[in-house]
Order: structure tokens, then sequence, then C-alpha cells
DNA sequence: TATTGTATGATTGGATCCAATCATACAATA
DNA sequence: TATTGTATGATTGGATCCAATCATACAATA
């Protein structure tokens, strides 16, 4: 598989769980934009100390989803209208170009992976499944169509991205509406890909990003007028 | 001045000062890629203790100059002709981006800014300083030219890429051509910049970093072929 | 001789504790 | 009454210490 290795069982750290902790904490929408996060709470809701803590602070900070400030701890960053359009704007530039890089070297095993990935977001879709899992399943097939352009570097930045734009896909009024709307963007995505088309899953994917990001901005900016 | 507003002090945490020594010394080439760095022998050198040193190297491993394996420690990330190439298509997407988006909003003051900026990157290669100094006057002007998009998240990608950047820089085998050519080329982006021609601006700022990275590439494949 | 098991020191991950900083309320002063 | 100074609890940053894991050398076994 022309994808990168990764570690066939990797021990998780207590900094890496309170890490993922926090982060669906965040990106559920239970700590919202400017929530002060405690060293101390988190450590006596989870039973551990405030060192690992920290360090998962640490490593959310890298991912944008708090703010630290010196003696004064973390804050979970706000969403504007603004920052959406940042955010989706860097996606825009990087997926469409990791895509067409990752068709110049997918093997058939990536496209049945691939299309695994899809099928599993479309059986949870169907099952109801709840918001956390579904996110889940719609970046892992996102992540499967840009792995096998062998560019760790850049899908690290991806990757990153994905934690933010997760914040703001929960916001969405009609999630419902937005999912079945992505799945069969998902589809054709990846029909194109599957031929290698490599002009036209770009523009797909282009399309794709750019119409939830839409949506998005939209809907921020009349709240943020109503406000 | 349309720019992000920083602190006018901040105060450095011994972490902070920790991980800008580890990353001085990993993109100075002291600590080459594959070098494990023990933090026991770090805390000891800098007469800390180990808590500021670990949460140094997570901040490093995040803006990619580290690796960290649960257990085994922090390694410096090994340089590659593939990883180049991965990080250099990245600016090459963001940096005309939002350069573009910067000459939108730009002020006078920006470009004053901007030209200041680049008078010290042209007098620091006159005087000779040391690599350090001049790659952070070189990072200055590019950062200068980015800010005014108002686009922080995007920037935040950007100087992540400029810390392993500046690695590659550094291992050019004719650095003071390189700087020349360099200091040339910003001298024309600047002029650009100023009448506010977007699509020239962008070009050339594509160009300056297609060169760079077209040279170090090069360099790259060469070395990797010989070993 | 090649492979597997075991013991030991080195190193990391995490808990506990102390010092420094911050936020807040309240007192003092003009 | 508005501003400045001071005291106190809350919180973070960092040091020290202990437990768990890893790497290595060496012994045991087929």
């Amino acid at each position: 598989m022309a994808t990168i290795d990764k570690p066939l069982l990797q021990r998780q750290t207590v900094t890496a769980m309170v890490a993922e902790y926090i982060a669906a904490r965040i990106i559920g929408g239970d700590y919202p934009g400017g929530h002060q996060i405690r060293q101390e709470a988190i450590a006596a809701e989870l039973g551990v100390s405030r060192i690992p803590v920290r360090e998962a602070l640490l490593q959310l900070e890298a991912d944008g989803l708090v703010v630290i400030r010196t003696h004064r701890g973390a804050v979970v960053s706000e969403l504007s209208a603004d920052d959406a359009i940042d955010l989706f704007d860097a996606r825009l530039l990087l997926e469409p170009f990791l895509v067409e890089k990752a068709i110049g070297h997918v093997t058939d095993q990536d496209i049945a992976a691939i299309e695994k990935s899809m099928r599993a977001y479309e059986a949870a879709i169907a099952r109801g499944d709840d918001p956390k899992d579904l996110s889940r399943l719609n970046w892992a097939f996102h992540t499967a169509l840009l792995e096998p352009s062998m560019r760790p570097r850049s899908m690290a930045v991806v990757q990153a991205l994905y934690n933010s734009a997760d914040r703001y896909l929960r916001l969405q009024i009609e999630p419902a509406k937005a999912r079945a709307k992505a799945l069969q963007e998902h589809r054709e995505l990846f029909e194109a890909y599957r031929r290698k088309d490599i002009a036209e899953t770009a523009r797909l994917l282009r399309k794709h990003i750019a119409d939830a990001a839409g949506e998005i901005v939209s809907q921020l900016r009349r709240s943020e007028t109503a406000a």
C-alpha cells in the first residue's frame, strides 16, 4: 500500500488520553469558545495529576483548539466567520493539491480502503450513529483520499485543520441535511478518484469543501450580525 | 496597522526558552537528523528540570523538528529530498495565496514595516552577520509580507514550516550566493508589492520559493544517490 | 551456533510538592 | 467619588521523586 506505515500497536500515554478527552469536549461543544480550562479541574475529573493535563493542553494549542497565556491558563479558542474563512481557505489549497498527488501514487489496495471508508460513513449515517462517530468517519474518508500522496508533513497540517473544522461542522443548523449532501459528494469524489480523473476529483473536492465552508460562513455571519 | 496585535511584553517561561534553545541547535545543525535528545542532558546543560524540557519537546514535535516515541524519547527528524518537496510544496500553496490576501488589506504603515525589514536583511548580509541572524531576518521579511493577510491560523502553519525550511536552507553549499539571490528577489517582490500588483507579486513569490526549493532538492538528491 | 529468556542500568512518564504569578476584593488616598 | 495601593486565595510553572518501560548484555537452552 502506498501509504505511510503506522505502528500497529501504539501505547497510549495518559497525556494522549487526556488530549483526546479535552479535544472531544471542545469539538463536541461542551467547552465553547472562551471557556477557561482549569488544569486541576480536568485532573480531578480524570483522576490524574496536572502534568499530563498541561502536556495535553500544549498539544491542543498546536492544533489551534486552545489558546494558552502564561500564568493564565488555557482558554478554548473562539470561533468566528473570519477564522472559518482562514481555516477553510487553507483546506481549499492543501486538500485538492494532495488529492492530485495521491491519485498519482494510488494502488488498488488504497482504492479498496477508500471505498470501505466511504461505506462505513454511509452505514453510520443510515444507522443514525452519534455526531462524534459520524465526524470521525467523515475525516477518515478525507484522510484515506489524501494519504496515498505520501506527504506526511502536509497531511499533519491537514489533520490539525480537521479538528477545528469539526467544531464548525458541529454548529450547523441542519446537520442531517449537510451530511446527506456530504455523503453524495463523497460518492461522486470516489467515482472520479477510482477513474483516476485527477482534474475532476480536484474540482469536486474543491466544491465539496467550498460548499460546506459557504454554509458555515454565512450562518456565522448571520449570528454575528444578530449579536 | 492591518496586522494582528501581539502582546507588547510577553513573559518567557522556562519551557519557551528551552524550546528556543533546542530549536536553534536543530536548525543550526548541531543536532542532525536522527540525533537522540535526552531530556536529562538538556536539563543539566541548561540548569533546569526535565519538566520544561519535555514540554519544549512537545512543542517542537508540533513544528516537525523532532519525532517523539512513547518511552523512547525525542529524535531529531530526518531531512530528505521527499520531505523537502512536501514542505516547499506546502509553502508554494500557502504563501502566494496569503500574499495576495495581504496586498488586499495592506496599509502604508505595513509597507513601511516591510521595507524596513528588507533593509535590515540587506544590512545584515553586508555586515556578514552570522547565519542565525540572517535566517531570522529572512523569515521576518516573509512574515511581514504575509502578515497583513490577517489570517492568523494560516500564518501559524507557515511559521511552523519556516523552522523546518531553515534546516534545509542551512544545508546549502553556497549560502552566500543563495542569500544574494534571495535578497535581489526580495527587492523585486517588494517593488511589485508596493505597487499592489497582486498577480506579479504572487508570481515572484512562487518563483522565489520554487527556485530555492529546486536548489535544495537537487542538492539532496545528489547526496542521497551518492550515499 | 542461533535463539530465547532474564537481569540491570538508563530513560521516560507521571505524581506530588513548592514558588511565582494572577485575579479579586477591600482599604487608603487624593 | 475615582484612583491607587495592599492583602489573600486561586492558579499556573517548575523541581523533585517514584514507577513503568526500554535497551543492552549475558545466561540458558535447543
